[in-house]
DNA sequence: GAGAATTAGTTTGATGTCAAACTAATTTTT
DNA sequence: AAAAATTAGTTTGACATCAAACTAATTCTC
């Protein structure tokens, strides 16, 4: 069953079950969901053959990002990986043990720890980003360059909106 | 931290480290995959005041869109909810228990079962779908109406991209 | 400066998913 | 019609995540 024979199906049932509800976002937050579903399992593929997970090559990235000579505190990385701090200590763990990142004492805070990335964890993520970025350009490669502003702009839109509805949730 | 602030910094610090890469794709992508969360975000948290979690609504839903008296197999269910067998007996289980579906041997197949949703998971369900679609079509409401047929579009395209490069690929 | 409150991070327990092994029934092959 | 292969679903074991409890260090408050 390919996705948009399931996402048919599914739309065309519940307008037929539930007339009386108005499901065009639902349509278009199906549709959105499953391209970005498609794109990640692709991406999934291709960690695989360089030994890590996609949760385990977000951490790296984030390392990577930032410089090779980046240290960053498992506070930071959680943050903007959107992990729990109790998730991030298990990825950290497993990557000090596979020798892609190293853990030192803070001598500033020694609550905290110093989150480094080694040689072997920068090879890997940086073949990861690359395969990435490749597979990311060839799933909107069907799209025109004036087609992929426009949803650009679209996507900066639901965004700020997705934005301000956090942020009146948060202040609530 | 606002999801466009951490996707700026994502971006911007990624095209210092790797200039050399075409991250436009990567950009299209990851914003696409924050409005797709943010959504989810926030209809987690409404399915969490009707007591069950977005895993369990799957199930409900694919029984309640296909009637009141839909009958279905685990199978057929584990397909379009794109769950494994194994992940989804357990699902089964736990809905079962709370009395939102029902189990029964299957006549014609004694390998497998029938399953129903009974009338408080309908009840469930129907409530849940509502909130969805309102909360779906806020999310886009600040798009115009041509806006959203131009996203349809282009979304339906990716789709398409999408389901053939996943055909190749269980081909190979 | 002592005690209280906060913060950083880890550990533990519960839950959810998947892969693999398994049971049992059905279909295909010969 | 018997044997082999396939199919439906569950059980078990491994693993990832989160919430809550916890340890230890730092900062705030008086």
């Amino acid at each position: 069953m390919t996705f948009s024979q399931n996402l048919d199906d599914t739309m065309s049932t519940w307008r037929r079950e539930r007339p009386d509800l108005d499901l065009d976002g639902m349509e278009l937050f199906l549709k959105m969901s499953a391209v970005v579903r498609s794109i990640i399992d692709r991406f999934y593929d291709d960690l695989v053959d360089l030994g890590i997970t996609l949760s385990e090559f977000d951490v790296l990235a984030t390392l990577r990002r930032n410089g090779t000579k980046a240290v960053l505190t498992p506070s930071y990385i959680a943050k903007v990986s959107m992990v729990k701090p109790s998730g991030l200590a298990h990825r950290l763990a497993k990557l000090e043990k596979a020798e892609l990142i190293s853990r030192t004492p803070d001598p500033d805070d020694r609550r905290s720890a110093l989150i480094r990335i080694t040689p072997s964890g920068r090879r890997i993520v940086d073949r990861g980003v690359e395969l990435l970025a490749d597979h990311k350009n060839e799933a909107f490669a069907d799209l025109s360059e004036r087609q992929r502003e426009l949803l650009e702009n679209m996507l900066d839109r639901l965004i700020e909106s997705a934005d301000n509805a956090t942020r009146t949730v948060d202040a609530v």
